[in-house]
DNA sequence: TGTGGATTGTTTTTGAGTGGACAAACTCTG
DNA sequence: CAGAGTTTGTCCACTCAAAAACAATCCACA
């Protein structure tokens, strides 16, 4: 059965996913129940498994997805408010601060306070932090491509489409 | 733009997919660069606020969603093995243990040694435990109708069916 | 002006989740 | 049967991330 074929079936309320097991062999097939419906449930265990993927390819670079994407978005908006960096990217601003010390002390990013509000910090990338970012991403582009290499590329294409609507931003 | 007509441009990679605040007026917009393509990001983008919103409707039940989970997949299975559960719900094994004994202490689940396999536990709902999923079970459904209202039911069958398909289970 | 409230980032504390070492039980092979 | 190797769950130490309390600054308005 298609995986795209299962839609005219859900409709019946009568099918239920199944979690086999990924190679292994005889893994015990587990009934999801209601949960098999739920949007909720299916990211956790997709975004559970990219990460697992993540990790494996960049545990050598010292790299998590979380910080690494807050190192990105610098990039792509020099002089980014502390706050609103965690804000678009849904990380708190208690543990932003954490991560920002962290790159900061490791000379990858600068923190400028400006004159018109000094509460405030806006962000930069130092020439390393650009040349990490650079050095890193070709590796990380692989690793997208990778990633999707069960979906095609219509696919991938309608996914980010979806998730980006669900998220209603 | 609608979402979904996004896709033919990507093909000329020429877009950029921005965060604009959700409600509150005036939020900067922000460019995610490269990571806007990334599965992986828009993945913990979306789960992240599906966590919040759960968290925000069960905060009262005492309730987390990976927790849950659980108590719901052994209703599903009853006699379930405590590795065959973690390995399912992406659960570490360590974990699973800790959650298991919290059900326990509170009644829920009962933990049965098998005789066959000494080494393993089984295990099944109380009365207590079918009593709680049985309480929580409408206001789940409901959020759950509640979280998806900002795609069709097309759309959300979609999207169940590709994470399904990108998990590769 | 100056005072109360809101915003911005930091610090501290708490809990979720992982990794690794471990003990007990099982299996396979000679 | 005996031993090595594997599987299953548990415990302990640790990291990641969130909640809450906090200090500094800004703003609105009398």
């Amino acid at each position: 059965m298609s995986a795209l074929s299962r839609q005219a079936m859900a409709e019946h309320g009568a099918d239920r996913f199944e979690a086999s097991g990924t190679g292994g062999g005889e893994a015990p097939a587990v009934d999801f129940g209601p949960l098999a419906e739920s949007l909720g449930f299916r990211l956790r265990l997709a975004q559970i498994k990219a990460f697992e993927d993540f990790f494996s390819a960049f545990a050598e670079e010292g790299l998590q997805p979380g910080s690494f994407s807050v190192l990105i978005t610098i990039g792509e908006n020099p002089g980014i408010r502390q706050g609103v960096l965690a804000g678009a990217l849904m990380i708190k601003r208690s543990h932003m601060a954490k991560i920002v010390q962290g790159f900061d002390e490791a000379g990858l990013v600068e923190r400028r306070v400006p004159q018109d509000d000094r509460r405030a910090v806006e962000l930069t990338l130092t020439a390393a932090g650009r040349q990490r970012v650079e050095a890193v991403m070709p590796k990380f582009l692989a690793h997208e491509k990778a990633s999707a290499a069960a979906l095609t590329e219509t696919e991938r294409q309608t996914l980010l489409s979806l998730l980006h609507k669900l998220g209603g931003f």
